[in-house]
DNA sequence: GCCTTGTGCGGGAACGTTCCCGCATCAATA
DNA sequence: TATTGATGCGGGAACGTTCCCGCACAAGGC
């Protein structure tokens, strides 16, 4: 047999979609009633509304959200990208503060209405041309990509960090990186670090800048020689490498090494607590620990591991907030909001016979 | 000095949008043409074609995706969801499978032509009712989930694991589970396993029930007890829990303790070495250990840990092969294909004396 | 009984694009 | 010089919805 063969000899076609004068025409009514009557709208008897909704129900109808788009203007869809780890597509996924990020965007980008699309960074064009975008959230762009310029120039409002501060159309939420640093680096210091150490990936990112320059600005307040390593790559064997460059001592391996390490390039805690024990430190005894990180197994470790949460949730959450009101609202100002940043201490960072604390309560 | 004050008094109007019409009246030709032109369809003239394709560049003329969308039916933009892990939405992005299997499908699709749109579980309809999704891709949904019924109730095309065989309008790509699981239980048998033991979440995923399944099947025919202990949630704690009751022994602690490990649940592997250890194992001494995981830190644990990897990238790549070839050339079979998984084994599995080895050879 | 006000519903335009035609123009052929 | 055919371009409908209006009718005030 072949396959014309069946349901009569035709090929089964696709069954047309059924519209709002479909649903007009069997009700009796205009297609002005049927969509005043299923939107809640207009003045309508009780009983035309209810045989319209009735109607309507009774055929499997529903409103084609092209044509609702084309008549509304807006397509309640905002587009996703990430700036940082460019040259490696989509890895970003894979840190868990990128994870976290983005599913807490596209939860509350739900709860607003808008739908999240998920971009590639290199600001090709011609993949977001094509689409319908009320908005693009560009999450930590590096300095080389053009994808804010091009987005601005295609008249598509912009919802980043603070390096976007200033520019017409462009709005911004941020973490406060300096807080951040200086809470950890003073929370090191109270615990008895002299000698604090710092890792960082090689990143043009707002945030990483702003990590350097608050912990050169905390190094010299305090008469603390700097030590930075930057990891080259991301991925926890090049930033567990430069765990290992930093707590190896100082080039010639001549220096003292240090005595508490603040790890801000993502890597997974147990790693770098096998790479200090490798070299012989004893953590907390002989290092103090503090890693900028929402991995999950920071707490499950031995000892459990000090991070630094950016909060990537709030900060979701306030950047959409800020999309909405500007969307909706036609609100220009206030362009942005700082999110303040979280420490949990645990026993990495907390010298004997402390008593280890955090910042918000444990629920 | 007021807002209203500056630039000539105005507030600055958002400045219309620059249509096909606008372009069609400067370059003095009708809509029409400048469309052919832009198109590069029809039957023009040289001249005239650069002319429109100029003057929409000086304009800075961009099409409007919707109106386009309407006109040709289809949005290129297909929906997204992952069924596990249903009670806390979103957290699937924190597990590195998910994480890949979503880039994967984002980076594909793109390449494809399609942008994906995230989705939440629950079959929430009220999330997609209002977007012009083509097809929605629903990876591993749970037994007790509506959404595919709704999806395909809709006439929305679906793309999923081979649970939704032989469905109308359902199509699928699935990992082969039952492999993965004989492959892993015969390498710890060559190795010397002889109470190989099991952990996995407690789940109606089709992937999980494969896996229950072949290990029941495998554990008969080579006449060894069944050990298995079900993960009761995601994430470290749980996992870890369940892995150090499957290594504390019998219920009763009379039996022998296990001298295999193979873990489905995705725990980090650091965190399952760990437990190990705190229960006086020794790896691979003592215990032969392999994970089912994609995460990152498997070949930086010491011992590096033996993984099976579910092949995310390459179930993705598959699905919208699938999905294009349904979509665009109306194929409707073959509607599945199986994804076979790739075994990297790792010091954790290998007896002393033997040499690691891989599926894959190294790259 | 006339003018006003309010209610209930429908006609038709509009959103911006693509695409089916049809109308010119012009060269080639009878 | 008429007929054909190809070429170059434009008019207008269509995609499916929302929304501005206008019309018919009823009720109320003078």
């Amino acid at each position: 047999m072949t396959d014309v063969s069946r349901h009569g000899g035709q090929p089964s076609r696709p069954a047309p979609r059924v519209r709002l004068v479909d649903v007009a025409r069997e009700a009796g009514l205009s297609k002005t009633t049927v969509s005043a009557a299923l939107n809640g709208t207009g003045r309508l008897s009780a009983e035309v509304r209810e045989k319209a909704r009735e109607t309507a129900r009774r055929m499997g109808y529903r409103p084609h959200p092209t044509a609702r788009q084309l008549r509304s203007g807006r397509a309640r869809l905002i587009g996703y990208v990430v700036g940082e780890l460019a040259d490696a597509p989509w890895t970003f996924l894979e840190s868990p503060y990128f994870a976290r990020l983005t599913g807490a965007t596209a939860a509350t980008a739900l709860e607003r209405g808008y739908a999240v699309v998920l971009l590639p960074v290199g600001s090709l064009q011609g993949e977001w041309a094509e689409l319908p975008l009320d908005a693009v959230v560009v999450a930590d762009p590096v300095a080389e990509d053009r994808i804010v310029d091009d987005l601005l120039a295609a008249r598509i409002p912009v919802f980043s960090d603070r390096s976007v501060e200033g520019r017409p159309g462009a709005h911004w939420v941020d973490v406060d990186a300096g807080e951040a640093v200086r809470a950890s680096m003073e929370h090191l210091r109270e615990q008895g670090a002299r000698r604090p150490a710092l890792v960082a990936p090689d990143s043009t990112t707002r945030f990483h800048t702003a990590v350097f320059a608050a912990y050169h600005e905390w190094c010299a307040e305090h008469g603390v020689p700097e030590r930075v390593v930057r990891a080259q790559a991301p991925g926890n064997g090049p930033v567990v490498r430069a765990v290992e460059t930093a707590l190896a001592g100082g080039p010639a391996g001549g220096e003292e090494r240090p005595d508490a390490l603040f790890v801000v390039a993502e890597a997974s805690p147990p790693l770098v607590l096998d790479a200090a024990r490798r070299l012989g430190y004893r953590v907390p005894d002989d290092l103090l620990l503090v890693c900028v990180s929402e991995d999950t197994t920071a707490p499950h470790t031995v000892p459990p591991v000090t991070t630094v949460s950016l909060r990537p949730r709030e900060v979701a959450q306030a950047g959409l907030e800020l999309l909405v009101a500007v969307l909706e609202h036609g609100r220009q100002e206030p362009s942005g909001t700082l999110v303040p940043t979280t420490l949990d201490v645990r026993a990495s960072s907390v010298r004997h016979g402390q008593t280890a604390w955090t910042s918000r309560p444990p629920t």
